[in-house]
DNA sequence: AATGCGGGGAG
DNA sequence: CTCCCAGCATT
């Protein structure tokens, strides 16, 4: 049959076209300059879910300051989560903490170099896994990240929705055939998603300049707008926060984030949630431990609206700064701890936080 | 199989 | 505004 030859045909030319059109086109960056698992590694945890632009920065900043993995297994947990601040998805840096201890203390500092053995460290699942075994040890084995969907559908004319179990085992077993022709693996596995980054790009492809346009069923059907299929996302939830931001000689009280909830293991200050939008503080249910302090305190804030838009919520805040008179200090959660602005500027806090904070101090 | 987890840039 | 980014862990 006349299909399924050309079938064959575009499945084992297409890594070799990718990688010819990779050695013409790819971004000149620094983690591409490096076989030493470690700073790929680092890479690739940063650009989870993060494009290059922003990673990039946070890359440099890694490497200058945790030079080997020995020294981010040194590393204080504040510090490093100080390092990534703005980045977020924070378990990110915690699992690589965690990771390097591994590495260093129960595999005397032998980064593990198979996919299966990538695959049991914290923080590395099939894509990581797949990426530092490839890019690192040479191993054929291929990555599957949201460019990879993107231009397998497209090319593949794939109408499977991306974000189901059965989409993901389709588009590895796909994937897998694919990198079986490819010249190096490394450098395919990079062509694709670099492909996909900058050419075969969500939005706005540039069917005309394309290496494989006569191959690809998206563009043969039109439908390149339509693929790949991805389920509507669950609706952003509504959340209202007000913060009141404690001070005294200069001092201000804030805490550790420690529940199951966003920016775990950043630093907040006393935070009253409520279910819906609270404009003054005489709105707010003041509980036992702190409405002492506040009715005895003097609020200085009559504060605006800040909004904080996660994926996945959206958070309104206000801020509350209360001047806590001397003697009253004590009746405060013992779960706030004072310190002062140079203090705080070495504590890993949510982007909400830091910008309140610079307003307050200028 | 579903859900939660940040922040920012592009269009 | 919407989409989605070199995904992963947990339940």
């Amino acid at each position: 049959m006349n299909w399924l030859s050309d079938l064959n045909k575009i499945e084992t030319t297409f890594a070799p076209i990718l990688e010819q059109w990779y050695l013409i086109h790819k971004r000149d960056l620094p983690w591409r300059h490096t076989r030493d698992p470690y700073r790929i590694w680092l890479s690739e945890v940063i650009l989870q879910q993060t494009r290059v632009a922003q990673g990039k920065p946070y890359y440099e900043r890694f490497v200058n300051t945790y030079a080997t993995i020995a020294d981010l297994a040194n590393a204080d947990e504040r510090e490093l989560l100080r390092l990534w601040q703005g980045l977020g998805y924070y378990s990110r840096a915690r699992n690589l903490h965690q990771t390097a201890r591994y590495v260093t203390l129960q595999l005397d500092g032998k980064f593990p170099d198979t996919y299966q053995d990538l695959l049991k460290m914290k923080g590395i699942g099939t894509y990581t896994a797949a990426a530092i075994a490839s890019f690192a040890f040479g191993e054929r084995v291929p990555v599957v990240d949201g460019n990879v969907y993107r231009v397998l559908a497209r090319v593949f004319g794939i109408n499977e929705d991306i974000t189901t179990t059965n989409a993901k085992k389709i588009f590895a077993a796909l994937a897998m055939r694919l990198i079986q022709s490819a010249n190096d693996p490394a450098t395919y596995n990079q062509a694709i998603m670099e492909f996909g980054a900058i050419h075969c790009t969500p939005v706005a492809p540039d069917c005309l300049l394309c290496p494989i346009q006569q191959a690809c069923v998206a563009y043969l059907t039109g439908r390149q707008h339509q693929l790949p299929v991805k389920s509507k996302k669950a609706p952003v939830r509504e959340r209202y926060f007000s913060y009141l931001v404690f001070r005294q000689h200069g001092k201000i009280a804030l805490r550790e984030r420690i529940a199951r909830d966003v920016w775990q293991n950043l630093h907040d200050f006393y935070l009253l949630e409520t279910e819906d939008q609270k404009e003054a503080l005489q709105g707010l249910p003041l509980p036992e431990e702190i409405g002492n302090v506040v009715q005895n305190s003097v609020v200085a804030d009559s504060p605006a609206e800040s909004v904080q838009l996660l994926s996945h919520q959206r958070i309104r805040a206000r801020f509350y700064l209360i001047d806590v008179p001397e003697g009253l200090i004590d009746s405060l959660p013992t779960d706030l701890h004072w310190y002062t602005s140079e203090e705080i500027s070495h504590l890993p806090k949510p982007v909400l936080i830091t910008n309140y904070l610079e307003n307050l101090f200028g």
